[in-house]
DNA sequence: ATAAAAATCACTCAAAAGTATGAGGGCGAA
DNA sequence: TTCGCCCTCATACTTTTGAGTGATTTTTAT
């Protein structure tokens, strides 16, 4: 907005000065231009000075070109608790499936494969086939392995 | 692109005021003057020509200004790990001694009692005798939960 | 020095966890 | 429709974990 204004107003004081100029050019007319000669000197300074002008013109009214340069600036933040079901990617990455991720949540809540049966109304050995697929795919071998990376892997709270 | 545009407007622009200043020329003259109009209009047009050519070096020749843009950029880092024994009054509070607290902390990364007992360089009895006191000062039942809590309680990364 | 706390270890029994294998139904993509 | 994946469940077996009890040694604090 400011920018804009004083463009203008630039703008505004060229117009002004070269009328300035022209009247300047004007009067130098009455007083030299009967000096025949002096008629492709007059022509040159014309073109010299509104050259000139053109070229001072051109550089204050030019925007500068903008380089954006990106600084990574480190914010130290208690991770943003993610969505419910977190980082699907990585999720569809392993190739872990809703269920197995739901199991694995509860584990990481401390509950026991009974438990976790119980409150997903299945049975222990569907808990236990899924566990184990579970760690097949984490590549762990106990349930407190699979916690950890789960949550190294952002796939947990 | 844009950029572009808005300067050659620019220039548009500019060549409209000139012209108008010519047309107010023109009149004044026809007030006050009595001059060969075909030489004005000579000067006008060598004036227009030449800021246009001023113009057009300016552009092509001069050095564009570059303007730096610092952009931050927010980048997520899990806060760095605190002490490497952590929450010694929290510790001290529950009544955990030390050892129990490594093996706690063994735990956590997913080591068996078998492997925490090689760790540490005692039996697994040794190591089945510590988990047990702990579950009892952490009031818990399992494995996962006592690492659960202790990291709720932070005397765990 | 002595009592308390901590660390060590053993043994048994039970529960939980984990492995391996098979199998049936549902569901979406090729 | 067939194939693959997911979810489900079962059975059998092994390993790990945890509870309970008791004991010896070491460390620590009074």
């Amino acid at each position: 907005m400011g920018k804009n204004f004083s463009k203008n107003k630039l703008i505004v004081f060229y117009g002004v000065l070269l009328a300035a100029i022209l009247l300047l050019l004007k009067w130098l007319e009455f007083r030299f231009l009967i000096v025949n000669h002096a008629f492709e000197v007059y022509i040159g300074a014309i073109a010299l000075i509104f050259t000139g002008l053109g070229i001072w013109l051109a550089i204050k009214l030019a925007k500068p070109k903008t380089r954006t340069v990106v600084v990574e600036k480190e914010i130290y933040i208690t991770k943003p608790t993610e969505s419910i079901i977190p980082q699907e990617k990585t999720l569809s990455k392993i190739g872990i499936s809703k269920r197995e991720w739901e199991v694995l949540a509860l584990m990481s809540e401390g509950l026991s494969n009974q438990e976790i049966a119980e409150r997903l109304f299945v049975s222990l050995n569907t808990i236990k086939t899924h566990s184990s697929n579970l760690f097949e795919k984490l590549e762990v071998k106990r349930r407190t392995q699979a916690v950890e990376k789960g949550k190294r892997l952002g796939i947990l709270a």
